[in-house]
DNA sequence: ACTGTGTGCGCG
DNA sequence: AAAGCGCGCACACAGT
């Protein structure tokens, strides 16, 4: 069995349009055999999509999130997609498609517009008032366009990666919406326990919790402040100075440098505030229905082409609360992380094979140690960091002399990212993703602090702007590199899961009564529900797509991309 | 009452 | 005011 995300197999595209009302389907076998559309009352959609499916074609819709949803929701998934919007927002920026008259051209659909839209829910209407403005692009165009930008790249390996690309980034908003359907089990009751335990019992007319008014009580004691608001950083800080503490901020890592009675009180109430106002009862009550936590992800939410969410944080929920992601009965959680991703897909990208070495068989940081390039994994660590991320200060800085002669190719591949950044040019990930423009404004600051008449604050701050956006640059590569792997092995993941079946049912909602499947994506991490009797099987696909997401990105060169797996009951139980 | 910005902190 | 990237969210506070 091959990599499946690849798109050696591509088996012709069914365009879609239309709206809930009445789909209309395009078979397209090749740009020459284009079929008459048929038109498709919205009620026999779904079915028309089963019975399609056998001949794997690849389904071309404005986007996942809109169209999606309606499929699962008749419990059935499709294998592959083209996600017109998150393909179009890629190739119109992209630096290889440059001259093609897609690039840099306005999107082909501005949010919300058009005739189909979606409501919270991520359920079809009708729009009754499109928006003037908003072009009406037709799919039908817009897929030609596309199609012909990539075509018209002349590289070939280059044209390849961007497919690839495409496809990923395609198959992560079906992920997205498979994700958001099946939910994140989640146990309240555990999740309630966990606050009465941290904060006390919450206040009847929603004020603070017993824990968190006993601390503020003592905190106002000890400051000799007694109607001070500790949520207010002003009137804070204006409490911790007339108590004597030199404080500016009130920022807790610099709190924890202050010697006084009121600090371990203070520290531990904004540790409580912060769980009582993030992930508190009433993040519980919006966000948490039916044992399910459903956040809407956004693939390619960020430049870099990484997911970002909308809405319950589901990318920052607290390690505190994740006692609360419980398995189903009968169900369990198979929680994988990447171990070094970052540093690792720079070993990949700079095909620097003594780097790639270092992390063969172990952890990378060891490696580093291990073959002598520093002395601790500590120093290993943020001295990758700071070559990633352009560190200038601290141990990080100070082992940077030593990265840079064990791994010239790495490190020159950040140095060129950041120095083509500070210039003001453009970067580009592995597959093709590239880095936006720096804005007007700061291409003015640049030309004006070349100017004869530009002060020496001018230059300062246009030499620390370029810098700025250097590091940006020099991070992109690196982190938009590692989003494209992270969805590559998503991609395979879940075709390998869908194959897999248990004999029953569980509370899963179907298509996933019987599968394993994706439940939690977080940058290098994932986490599959899976049946029992499955665990051990969707563990090993984890590995196995792992495996295959480094091929698919760095075909034959030797860097691993070991996983720590666990098969755990809840998501606290996991490394 | 609404909107925009800054602060602080959670995640990778 | 985190040394060094990328985010989202809640709250306070200031402006309308």
């Amino acid at each position: 069995m091959g990599e499946s995300v690849a798109v050696e197999r591509e088996q012709g595209v069914r365009l879609v349009r239309g709206s809930a009302d009445g789909v209309n389907v395009t078979v397209i076998d090749s740009p020459e055999t284009v079929a008459e559309p048929s038109d498709i009352p919205g009620a026999a959609w779904p079915r028309t999509v089963a019975e399609a499916e056998s001949a794997h074609p690849r389904w071309a819709w404005r986007s996942s999130r809109v169209w999606y949803p309606r499929l699962l929701d008749a419990g059935m998934r499709v294998e592959r997609c083209i996600d017109l919007t998150l393909c179009g927002t890629i190739l119109r920026n992209a630096a290889v498609t440059v001259g093609t008259p897609l690039h840099g051209s306005p999107p082909a659909w501005s949010h919300g517009a058009g005739h189909v839209a979606v409501d919270d829910d991520g359920a079809l209407f009708r729009m009754d008032d499109p928006e003037p403005s908003a072009p009406a692009v037709d799919e039908g165009a817009e897929l030609r366009q596309q199609q012909a930008a990539v075509s018209e790249i002349v590289d070939a390996g280059a044209a390849s990666r961007m497919r690839l690309l495409l496809a990923a980034e395609s198959a992560g908003s079906l992920v997205a919406e498979e994700m958001r359907h099946a939910g994140l089990p989640w146990r309240a009751d555990v999740h309630g326990e966990l606050l009465v335990e941290a904060l006390g019992a919450p206040d009847r007319f929603g004020g603070r919790p017993a824990r968190m008014e006993s601390l503020l009580v003592e905190i106002r004691e000890k400051l000799a402040a007694p109607g001070l608001n500790p949520d207010s950083p002003g009137e804070l800080v204006k409490g911790l100075q007339r108590a004597g503490i030199n404080a500016t901020s009130t920022r807790a890592w610099q709190l924890r440098e202050v010697k006084h009675p009121a600090i371990p009180a203070l520290l531990e109430y904004k540790k409580l505030s912060r769980l009582y106002t993030a992930n508190g009862w009433s993040w519980l009550a919006s966000w948490v229905h039916d044992g399910r936590f459903r956040p809407e992800y956004v693939p390619g939410g960020v430049v870099t082409g990484r997911w970002a969410t909308n809405g319950g944080g589901a990318l920052q929920l607290p390690k505190q609360i994740r006692a609360a992601v419980v398995a189903d009965p009968g169900w369990k959680l198979v929680v994988a992380d990447a171990a070094q991703l970052e540093p690792r897909i720079l070993a990949g990208m700079a095909h620097d094979e003594r780097m790639a070495a270092a992390g063969r068989r172990r952890d990378l940081y060891d490696g580093l140690v291990a073959s002598g390039v520093v002395d601790t994994r500590a120093h290993a660590k943020v001295g990758m960091l700071a070559a990633m991320y352009g560190g200038t200060t601290g141990d990080g800085a100070k082992v940077l002399p030593r990265l840079t002669r064990a791994f010239p190719r790495a490190t020159a591949l950040v140095a060129d990212a950041a120095a083509t950044g500070e210039r003001g040019g453009v970067v580009s990930t592995l597959l093709g993703r590239s880095s936006p423009e720096p804005s007007s404004e700061w291409f003015a600051g640049q030309a004006a602090a070349s100017d004869p008449a530009a002060t020496q604050e001018d230059e300062r701050r246009a030499r620390s702007r370029a810098r700025d956006w250097g590091r940006f640059t020099r991070n992109f590569v690196v982190q938009g590199t590692a989003a494209e792997w992270a969805l590559c092995w998503m991609a395979e993941l879940r075709n390998r899961l869908a194959t897999m079946t248990a004999n029953s049912p569980g509370l899963a909602r179907p298509p996933f009564d019987r599968s394993p499947h994706l439940v939690y994506f977080l940058h290098d991490e994932v986490v599959v529900h899976a049946p029992a009797e499955l665990a051990d099987d969707a563990a090993q696909a984890v590995r196995e797509s792992a495996a295959a997401a480094g091929r698919l990105l760095f075909g034959a060169f030797p860097i691993e991309f070991p996983l720590t797996v666990a098969v755990v009951d809840s998501y606290d139980r996991a490394k």
